[in-house]
DNA sequence: GCCGATCTTGTTATCGCTAACAATTACCGT
DNA sequence: ACGGTAATTGTTAGCGATAACAAGATCGGC
């Protein structure tokens, strides 16, 4: 054994263990086609025992790609994003891709821009922004062309490729459901209007009451917080003509299910509450949360099914995709008093 | 303009821009001390003007060094690991590093192996591994030696750097608190065992009892899930005797709480909960959540800080950091009866 | 005004890999 | 057996940066 702290193993020394060319190495690692069998087990043995691993710097540098892609999200424990990040990664690692996270703690556009600038230096190969306001959207208008971008749940009249839930159908699924229960009308606490998510989820709901010539109630904004579902709770409680709610979130509706509780409301049968996204800890509010699933691992599975065809083509024309959530019926849900 | 994809500016290219060679370039970018100003100056012009970005393959190739690190955590939107993974982009961003994530389904070895590999394969710079459990724990002992390396909950008997929440203090102070209001003794629902932090909050818990003389009653295990405390709850709900508990975390403290609620045991008048992570939405439980906060972001900070340390020093001794965490009351404790 | 020390800049080699091309070997039909 | 094509392997030239050394410019002291 050699003492000094032996620097990792490069291609020529498989090459010189296996007797060969460092070329016949790289073709067998990249597996092209004509390289005899035999030659082919040689490296194959000689990279086992040497225990090389290629440097990816290196590939990087002559060929002019990273096997790396970038993903830029809040920084938050927000459940969408979250498990946005995670499908996300366990997807790309099965295509054999890393992930580099940036995340930013707001969601204007220098934060984005900045988190941006980090992936291009870091020279990725591709990029995924989940830019679900404005601002961020607008930070990507100055992306170099060429970077091969797709966005989650960013502005559906922008003109990359998009991936989405169907807000809209996720809301009108919501306030259909409520409804067909027998309430004559059906309020809705909406997250930031500046969210494209809480824009798709108002127009789905006053949609369906439209649709069904409800009255459209009055629309209260929040932000997505427990908290904010909290304090609008707090108001619809003292209103007794209140008898179903659309939550923007499932947080949202925690703080409303908590505000009911307090002022002796009772849920489901004084009023109905629904939410949005299925968090894990959904069934066990109490009551029991209905609500609307999206469907994070497809939207990350499209998502990154949308990047790989732009990096791997870059004639690929811009795409959207937009996945449907499915409402998943509990006990917060009943017919008015 | 030039219509083929002007590949993007490389150093030689700002050099002929500035008029001086690639080197003085280099030495301008990586703040060299003797350069004229004038010149520096020069340089830097150049930069802007041609919105020069250097190549960081070509910088890792030349230096053996990449700006990466790597961070291996279960994929899961539990709490912790996602502020955990939140906080630390943040914390690497400043100090100028990337963050590359390897999320894994489960904690065996196995998982954690390949997620550990993928990241040396990229060369990361250093690697911080989320090792809850003892398996994950195991994976890391086959790590070439001269990775940075710092684990995050992992085994405190391990010899590797590592930075822990306090599971004893906070557990200890949950269960003091609850004897404090003047419950007899309190029970406890873990989680699974086999997790480092499941067994500091248990040895918390049974020396505080011990330590004031109290009964300690059969531990009930459980996953961190909302469904396993709801399932645990159910037990408990059952026996008068039980006025107080201490759950392993806020989600198995939701589940508690409903399954009291639905057998008619007032939170907290009949039963007290505390629980352990203080989500965002503890608050908004009902009734609000008494719980443990862990600080995520010292944990984070001082994980990247110890891994910095390693790798600008090689020599850098093994550590151990111990974050302390505070216990937040709400309204889920009272006096028995 | 000259010499050595210091500051500033340039030249060359190199990191580990892939691309392009060149060279060798194997294989085929006649 | 022979020429020609196909299959296999080797050689050389970069990719874009930093490191090491060389060289030219500048400066102070005598």
């Amino acid at each position: 054994m050699d003492v000094k702290a032996a620097r990792s193993p490069a291609m020529t020394d498989v090459a010189r263990l296996a007797g060969v060319s460092h070329q016949t190495v790289s073709r067998v690692l990249n597996d092209h086609p004509n390289v005899r069998e035999q030659t082919r087990l040689r490296v194959r043995a000689a990279i086992a025992e040497l225990g090389y691993r290629p440097n990816r710097a290196a590939r990087a540098l002559v060929t002019g790609r990273s096997q790396l892609i970038g993903i830029v999200a809040q920084n938050s424990t927000l459940y969408g994003p979250a498990s946005l990040l995670a499908a996300f990664e366990q997807a790309a690692a099965e295509a054999g891709f890393a992930v580099s996270v940036g995340s930013v703690g707001r969601l204007d556009r220098e934060s984005i821009a900045g988190a941006v600038e980090r992936h291009l230096d870091q020279r990725v190969a591709g990029l995924v922004v989940i830019a679900p306001v404005k601002s961020a959207d607008d930070a990507l208008e100055d992306m170099p062309a060429g970077v091969p971008l797709v966005t989650i749940d960013g502005d559906p009249q922008r003109s990359h490729t998009l991936v989405t839930v169907d807000q809209v159908a996720g809301a009108r699924a919501a306030t259909e459901h409520l409804l067909a229960a027998g309430h004559r009308t059906v309020w809705h606490i909406s997250g930031p209007v500046d969210w494209y998510d809480a824009a798709g989820r108002i127009e789905g709901w006053r949609g369906a009451l439209q649709d069904a010539g409800a009255e459209v109630p009055p629309l209260m904004t929040a932000d997505w917080s427990a908290s904010s579902g909290f304090d609008a709770g707090r108001m619809l409680a003292r209103m007794p003509e209140v008898t179903a709610v659309f939550a923007g979130n499932d947080h949202q509706a925690l703080g409303l299910l908590r505000a009911f509780s307090e002022h002796g409301r009772r849920v489901p049968h004084d009023v109905s509450v629904v939410g949005f996204d299925d968090v894990p800890e959904a069934a066990f509010f109490i009551p029991p949360l209905t609500t609307v699933r999206p469907d994070f691992d497809a939207v990350a599975q499209a998502g990154l099914d949308l990047l790989l065809a732009q990096i791997t083509d870059e004639a690929a024309p811009p795409n959207r995709i937009v996945i449907a959530p499915t409402l998943v019926q509990r006990a917060s849900v009943a017919p008015p008093g």
